[in-house]
DNA sequence: TGGCAGGTGTCTT
DNA sequence: AAGACACCTGCC
């Protein structure tokens, strides 16, 4: 078990932030103990991520976050997954203040970090982004981790998978695909799958590379456009300064920056100021 | 019921 | 080089 007391660290803003389709938000249970949680309102979430199962929970009020895991795996794991080496802090204190539509949108979002997930996962989650909204990513994920992934757990008398490996997504049929209603992106993850397995891709080995060799790379996969490598090398390559544009994206650069965001006075955090930006227009818009 | 959801490949100018 | 267009699927 670690308590940790956390700046800019709010889970249900990272959960939100479209990241990572793996987190499930534990709601508590009606019936039985409740009583004991009553006080103090405690957000929950299921995390799988690198094989393992991860419980954490924040309270809302003091923003302490408890983690229920080993010394060993938040030294290994979870730290850097939480990209808890990193001082968010000082990031935003970087913009300047006659970026009053950045600063807005930071100040309001400061609780969004850069998970670091595994390039794989990242990758093929991405690749089946496209085109969907958030719960349908999620579903799809979970029928391919189902379908591929190796059992590491249970919850609730459900088994609990981990994403599959290269390996055991290539092991699926595209009739095994098409049930995970991945749609016409089947055929993306099919060709993916087969050529991280026997080798043709290494992501490995594409850590190494620069940002434009690594970007070059992506773009090469079948299925995966600009959008889809700016995230995958965000998220899964640790690349700050990726910056996807998407629809939203496109909407705050048509409302706040006409001359187009100013990425350079960014650097190296261009991505960061991406997930602020992003975050908060979703929020301000429903 | 048609349009849309954190796009991309392909075909057309 | 840039712009239309189709595309699986689920949801409102």
């Amino acid at each position: 078990m670690k308590k940790l007391e956390l700046k800019q660290f709010d889970l249900e803003q990272i959960a939100d932030s479209g990241q990572c389709f793996r987190w499930t938000r534990i709601m508590e249970d009606e019936t039985g103990d409740a009583a004991s949680d009553k006080e103090s309102e405690k957000i929950k979430y299921r995390i799988i991520a690198f094989g393992k199962i991860l419980n954490i929970e924040q309270d809302m009020t003091s923003g302490i976050v408890t983690m229920d895991c080993s010394d060993a795996d938040f030294d290994n794991i979870w730290k850097d997954y939480f990209d808890l080496d990193t001082d968010y802090g000082k990031i935003i204190d970087r913009i300047p203040e006659d970026d009053s539509y950045l600063k807005r949108a930071a100040s309001g979002c400061d609780g969004i970090r850069i998970i670091r997930q595994d390039p794989w996962e990242t990758l093929i989650t991405f690749i089946i982004s496209q085109r969907k909204n958030i719960p349908a990513i999620k579903a799809s994920v979970e029928k391919i981790c189902k379908a591929a992934g190796s059992v590491i757990g249970e919850a609730d008398g459900e088994k609990l998978y981990a994403f599959p490996t290269p390996e055991q997504l290539s092991s699926l049929s595209m009739d095994d695909l098409n049930a995970c209603s991945l749609g016409y992106r089947a055929q993306y993850i099919y060709k993916a799958a087969r050529a991280a397995f026997d080798g043709a891709v290494d992501l490995d080995k594409w850590k190494s590379l620069g940002d434009e060799d690594l970007f070059d790379k992506l773009c090469s996969l079948y299925g995966v456009g600009k959008k889809v490598a700016n995230c995958t090398m965000l998220f899964g390559f640790y690349r700050l300064d990726s910056f996807p544009i998407d629809v939203w994206m496109n909407k705050i650069q048509d409302k706040y920056y006409p001359e187009g965001f100013p990425i350079e006075a960014y650097r190296p955090y261009g991505g960061v100021m991406q997930q602020y930006m992003f975050a908060y227009e979703r929020s301000i818009d429903s």
